[in-house]
DNA sequence: CAAAAAATGTTTACACCGATAACATGTCCG
DNA sequence: CGGACATGTTATCGGTGTAAACATTTTTTG
């Protein structure tokens, strides 16, 4: 076809472009679809039909499935230490600050349980709570997290009691999560509070 | 091939029926697979392949691929408990075998990490420790780890109370297995006896 | 401004997967 | 022997991720 009929193809504000800037219409649909479903059910070309586009075009935006997943981790992560941030904000400091981050923790990974889990399996992505090993770097805004459990244990304790003691209280609340999300333990917010709340024991 | 040759086809101790008996077989290979591999790139083709039979064949065993890992999770689920019970008879009662348990769990999770994982994800299946909850099933011989837990916290101590520590304790060491198998923290044996001997803190 | 270059999207194709239906074969029991 | 049954196979379907070749649009450049 030659001739262009009466639409003009001009980009207008949102016809631009092939698309209007897909990769982040593809990384939008991908968000929308995961938290409807089992993560594995999660198809690039489920995404890409949701997209209105044809499957094969995803390739130019991401090398691979791996790569637009990652995308929607990089994301996760981002809207997990938002929920950090408000959870820090909303409790005065001291235990009662890091409960609530604990509490916030299994929150979101019920809220968002495909997401959650993909997050975690991305070994190569920002990761919530730095483990104790050496350059392990430790996502956005979690810095204060780490204050958090820092101070908990005092400034003057040894590192590695205070990275042992941010790894028994990140292993806490991420095995409780995993249970309740793989089913083997009821998500009753009672359960959840008498584990979180103990985490500094 | 309406002769045979040399083989005798009836039932000789090892080459009865069509296979002898597939089913195990078919178990068999896929617990061979499932440790040389990622979970999720476990097929029932494969599995059919290395048995040596047509792909379709399997479903005269289990009525869909995941009956078939399902029985690869009661397999599982009984290794486990015997590295439990190994775990247990080696460490004299008390503090002592509860944290020797906790190390058998991190430790057959990181030896069968595809299984474990799928063990777990399991949500109908047996259940290593039994939730707070009623009805927790419990699997094979983990009412020595309930026992080694309730023991912990005396015997009159209130249900609730016994309850929420063993979900700690599994929580813990679930957590921490997690975390090491998705390589969200390197997996040093000093890490994770910091963790586990912490569980009962 | 026109033509070359780059970016973006589509069609086609392949190998793999889980699952169903129809068919073939072996085994057992009357 | 001969049917009844259990078991295994082939053919096929719709689904997936991905690569190759082609088409179109935008950008860049002479």
């Amino acid at each position: 076809m030659s001739e262009k009929d009466n639409t003009v193809n001009i980009h207008s504000e949102k016809n631009r472009y092939h698309h209007g800037d897909l990769r982040s219409a593809l990384i939008e649909e991908g968000l929308k679809l995961i938290d409807t479903g089992p993560a594995d059910a999660l198809s690039l070309r489920e995404i890409a039909r949701n997209a209105g586009v044809s499957a094969t075009a995803v390739y130019r935006h991401f090398p691979d499935k791996a790569a637009l997943l990652g995308a929607l981790c990089l994301e996760g992560h981002a809207r997990m230490a938002k929920a950090f941030e408000a959870a820090m904000a909303s409790a005065s400091p001291g235990v009662e600050a890091f409960n609530a981050m604990g509490r916030a923790y299994v929150t979101f990974a019920l809220a968002h349980p495909s997401l959650f889990r993909l997050m975690m399996a991305q070994p190569d992505g920002p990761v919530p709570v730095p483990p104790p090993s050496p350059g392990g770097g430790g996502s956005d805004g979690m810095q204060i997290l780490v204050n958090a459990i820092d101070g908990l244990f005092g400034p003057d304790a040894p590192a590695h009691v205070r990275e042992a003691g941010r790894l028994r209280a990140w292993s806490l609340v991420h095995g409780l999560a995993m249970l309740i999300l793989d089913g083997q333990v009821p998500a009753e917010p009672a359960l959840i509070d008498a584990v979180v709340d103990a985490s500094v024991l």
